[in-house]
DNA sequence: CTGAGTGTACTAGTATAGATAGTACACCTG
DNA sequence: CAGGTGTACTATCTATACTAGTACACTCAG
C-alpha cells in the first residue's frame, strides 16, 4: 500500500464513500498535512483497484469539501484545513446523532457507554 | 395521523428504514409500551400511503429485532423491551461512531460540542 | 359455520444509484 | 514534443427500493 492513508474496503457502504471517509479521517487526525501531494486519479484507481471514474468521484468530492486543492496539469494537494460549515451536512449530522442515540439504547447501552465510545473514537 | 408513533418521511433514506427508526425511537422512549397493539400491515400501508409489501418489510424487521411480537390471526403487539445484543449491529454502531467523530471534527465541532449534542439527543 | 381481518409468502415490474468501461480534451512539466 | 494531470462525457451492468397483485393459513366476532 503506497497510499498516504489507510482504507479497508468492506461491503455495505458505497465504495467512494468509504474512501472519502478514510481520507477525511487522515486529514482531521493530522496524518495528512496541508501541502502534501495527493495521489492522482489514475494512481488512486490502480492502488485501490477501482474504476478511474469512481476515483474521480472521490477526488471531486474531496475538492468540493475543501480538503483537497486542484493544481491543473500537476495534480491535487492537501488543502489548509478549515471547518466546512455546510448547513446541509450539519443537518445530516444532527440526524445521524438522533439515530445513533436510539440505536445505542436499543442495543442496551447507557448514556455513559455511548459518551465513552465517542471519546474513544475522537482520539 | 392515527398511528401510535410519529414519522416524517423525507427523501434520502430508504422508506422502510425511516419507519423502523421511528418505531424504535417510540419504543425506547416509552411512547410505545409493552402490550400496546401495533397497526396491522394493511392499516400501516394505508396510513403511511405506502405499499403493503413495504409495510410488511417494516413489520418483519421489527419482529426480527424483538420490538414486536406476532399474534397469528390477531395482529402484532409491542414486545417487552430487552436489549438486542446483536454482534453485527454492535459492529455497525462502532463504525457509525467513528464516522460521526470524523464528520463532526471536519465540521469544526469540538469534542464537548459533540458530547452535548449526544446528551441532548438521548433525552 | 361464515366472513372479515390478520401475518406471511410468493411472483413481477419499474426506477434509481453504485460501479464499471471506454474515450476525449485542455492543462502543465520535463 | 511526450507523458502525466484534472475533468467531462456516454454507455452498460447490477443491486436495491418500491410498487403491484395474488394467495394461503390463522383467529375472532357475528
Amino acid at each position: 500500500m503506497r497510499l498516504p492513508f489507510s482504507v479497508d474496503i468492506r461491503p455495505g457502504r458505497p465504495l467512494h464513500d468509504q474512501v472519502v471517509f478514510a481520507v477525511t479521517k487522515a486529514v482531521v487526525t493530522g496524518q495528512l498535512a496541508a501541502g502534501d501531494a495527493f495521489p492522482s486519479v489514475r494512481a488512486l484507481s490502480q492502488e485501490l483497484r477501482i474504476n478511474p471514474n469512481t476515483a474521480q468521484k472521490i477526488v471531486g468530492t474531496l475538492i468540493e469539501r475543501g480538503l483537497l486543492e486542484p493544481r491543473p496539469g500537476i495534480g491535487t494537494v492537501v488543502a489548509a484545513w478549515q471547518p466546512a460549515a455546510n448547513p446541509a451536512r450539519r443537518a445530516s449530522l444532527a440526524s445521524q446523532i438522533d439515530r445513533l442515540a436510539v440505536e445505542a439504547r436499543q442495543l442496551g447501552m447507557t448514556l455513559s457507554d455511548l459518551l465513552d465510545a465517542i471519546r474513544r473514537a475522537w482520539k
